[in-house]
DNA sequence: TATTGTTATACTCTATAACTATA
DNA sequence: TATAGTTATAGAGTATAACAATA
């Protein structure tokens, strides 16, 4: 709209582009997981709680990129639901280690399958080549470039 | 991490990527447009408004794509820093006909400079077809595709 | 003293609602 | 009645701060 001497910037700006995509991507992750009772970041920390290393809620946080206060929110509602347990630390009385119940297992290998249906509908206009050229330029704009997934 | 039939998806998910990357770029924006005096919000109220047609209040916010009660915040701003002008409508008087000042036009010609500089330089990464491939992904997700700027 | 988890509080961003004035 | 603009309020989302327990 303005390009004052040509610089030949994305119009509209690559910002808004990125907000736009994101989203969308965002309802439509949204919507994907309503059947399941849980929201995209509540996923997150059940996958951040997936792995074989038993996490306390400090290290799920920092895993999960938030505050440690809002783990413990998050924390409180998969409890509620049944998804993941909380126990006191033997070594370190002070920590509590959060383990994924079956239940919860269960919903984020449905949840994970649900968001990755949502994702590949998402990217269905793209051909393919440029769907993985979005993937790499992605990965390379974060800094992650070799996680492969 | 989880991948239970083996689906293909991306690892991290495609939301967390584009979110970090949003997260990534807009910071990199901000600490831009800093020197200006605005913000990427009113960067993008003066964008709205550099146009030929004469905008009221109304109309820049459905451009811009917030609320018009954020919009009466906005031009509020803009128009402290001298940057904007709001005038009653003749035709309606019920509308502000809000335009540009030369210091407005100017702060909007250096800004998006800036902007421009600084999607330049996030963009660096990657190479040229890669670049021009995330942009064309970019458009196409977001159901643009001949916006060509 | 430092760290963990919890809670209360504050802050940011934005939309909604209520109001005035115009149409 | 309907719309534009303003203002106050509310809500979501998240971080910060203060606290008790533990190291």
């Amino acid at each position: 709209m303005v390009d004052p001497q040509g610089a030949g910037c994305a119009e509209p700006g690559l910002g808004v582009l990125l907000g736009r995509v994101q989203g969308k991507l965002a309802r439509a992750a949204a919507q994907a997981l309503v059947p399941f009772g849980v929201d995209a970041h509540e996923v997150a920390v059940l996958g951040a709680l997936s792995g074989d290393e038993a996490l306390s809620q400090a290290e799920a946080a920092g895993r999960v990129g938030v505050d440690r206060s809002t783990m413990s929110a998050l924390i409180d509602g998969l409890e509620d639901h049944g998804l993941v347990e909380r126990r006191r630390s033997a070594l370190d009385r002070r920590k509590n280690i959060v383990r994924l119940t079956p239940a919860g297992r269960e919903c984020l290998v449905s949840a994970d399958a649900a968001r990755c249906a949502a994702e590949r509908r998402f990217l269905a206009p793209l051909d393919e080549d440029t769907a993985a050229a979005l993937l790499r330029a992605l990965r390379l704009l974060t800094g992650e470039s070799d996680t492969h997934g």
